[in-house]
RNA sequence: GGAGGGGUUCCAGAGCGGUCAAAUGGGGCGGGCUGUAAACCCGUUGACUUCGGUCUUCGAAAGUUCGAAUCUUUCCCCCUCCA
């Protein structure tokens, strides 16, 4: 092994903060070792905020060590207030369960399952939080805490600052963190918990609690937060949250939106999501950027989806952007041919294809000639699609510079 | 429990009886410049429209008025201080 875990793990600017580097270090170096990562499960998936996360639990792999994949059935239940502005919706059971399901398939795209020393563990805490005693669990992990201490945490100030009510419901939810971290220690003998850096606060606590419960040492490792070179949190645009589904959101669409990042965080962003090694990363670096991305773009979507998708996508970004012709996975949507008969206004084309819903909004598109049939301008809203438009069953209907979509007639 | 302050369009935040679909800023969207980048400039930003207008919005309901985001009453929610 040419580096050790800890030290990629820094050299890929995924390092935060450490709760003691150099032991940790140390320890990873003598034997491998299972850290957990939690997983909150208020969606249905994932979305790239959470990539990093699961960046970390691959670079555990490829150094050995075993990944814990904790889903939070137990503390979805509640709500972690750490980042959060408001108190979140309380989830029925039964879509925490389904949420679970879905989100465990991601992580058997992302990790390796086949061998049985670093393959995943997932575990579920509504399993031990499910049945805890209230006053067993006072009397025994309560005590450990500190009503001063937990007041002083980032979580709890930020909401009370803020002015935003926080619920004794959540303000236990660190807690709950900390002894999810006492039992996995206990049960799977597990060292170490890694988090994004607002998790810091409840990984401290975990690490404290074990201590003092059990007298162990364990490691508390965060990852920064990534803010985006604009400077907004990664993972949510306005379109919608960038999932790692495909159902809900397509291999092209994913692709784009790592085409699209900012210069400015392309040579950031490779190092920490895609699989180039570093010393790869330093011959290619000085590449143009426009290539640089399309590198990141590939890698990323071939992690997530598969080589074919990542060419496909791939292929069919080079035809409409630079050649303006349209490649065969931008998504499509077909009418009929009796439809087309009776005239089909472009306004209800475009509600048709979902690109946008409201009528007003493409009235004032069409005013600011922001859409196109076959790469031509519309300039009249009362503008029908005709069968000559249609080059072999064919167009492309196009709102701004990004939005394509290609209508089949049947 | 007592005393105050407040809930406005995606967000922040003006408006405090007609000229209000509601200032301003941010964000978004479109156009220009470019490189599917950033910055910058311009336009736009409730819905529907036969482009004349029509309809629905200012926590909820009821009321006063020719007319209410603006006044009154009740209710709901939030915050601050005191207990």
């Amino acid at each position: 092994m040419e580096n050790s875990f800890l030290s990629e793990f820094k050299e890929r600017d995924y390092f935060n903060q450490c709760t003691n580097s150099d032991e940790l270090e140390q320890l990873m170096n003598k034997k491998k070792i299972r850290a957990y990562i939690g997983f909150d499960c208020t969606a249905s998936s994932l979305h790239v905020g959470s990539l990093l996360q699961i960046m970390c639990l691959r670079l555990l792999q490829k150094h050995g060590h075993q990944p814990i994949v904790l889903l939070g059935g137990g503390t979805t239940r509640i709500g972690d207030p750490s980042g959060k502005e408001e108190t979140r919706k309380i989830l029925s059971e039964k879509e925490i369960e389904k949420n679970i399901k879905n989100i465990e398939k991601v992580f058997k795209i992302y990790l390796k399952t086949n061998n049985t020393k670093i393959k995943p563990i997932f575990v579920n805490n509504y399993k031990w939080l499910g049945k805890l005693n209230y006053i067993k669990f006072l009397r025994e992990i309560g005590k450990h805490f500190t009503i001063n201490k937990m007041l002083s945490f980032d979580s709890v100030k930020l909401r009370l600052d803020r002015e935003q009510s926080l619920s004794y419901m959540e303000f236990n939810y660190m807690i709950l963190q900390a002894y999810d971290f006492l039992e996995l220690s206990k049960n799977k003998n597990c060292l170490m918990q890694i988090g994004g850096s607002d998790q810091w606060g409840n990984i401290v606590n975990g690490v404290d609690l074990i201590k003092r419960h059990s007298s162990k040492q364990v490691f508390g490792l965060t990852t920064p937060l990534i803010t985006l070179a604009s400077g907004s949190k990664m993972g949510k645009t306005e379109k919608g949250a960038i999932w790692l589904d495909k159902k809900l959101l397509s291999p092209y669409d994913y692709w784009q939106f790592w085409r699209n990042t900012d210069d400015k965080d392309v040579l950031r962003f490779i190092k920490m999501f895609t699989d180039l090694t570093l010393k790869k990363i330093e011959e290619i670096k000085n590449k143009d950027i426009n290539q640089l991305k399309i590198i990141l773009a590939n890698e990323c979507t071939k992690m997530l989806h598969g080589n074919n998708e990542a060419k496909l996508a791939e292929e069919t970004a080079r035809k409409t952007f630079e050649e303006n012709s349209t490649g065969s996975s931008l998504p499509t949507i077909s009418i009929d041919q009796k439809k087309l008969n009776e005239k089909i206004n472009i306004i209800d084309l475009v509600v048709l294809s979902k690109l946008e819903s409201s009528k007003s909004e493409i009235r004032r598109l069409i005013k600011g000639k922001g859409i196109k049939i076959n790469n031509q301008a519309i300039n009249d809203e009362k503008f029908s699609i005709t069968r000559e438009l249609f080059n072999e069953n064919f167009i492309k209907l196009s709102l701004g510079k990004k939005r394509h979509i290609k209508v089949k007639l049947n």
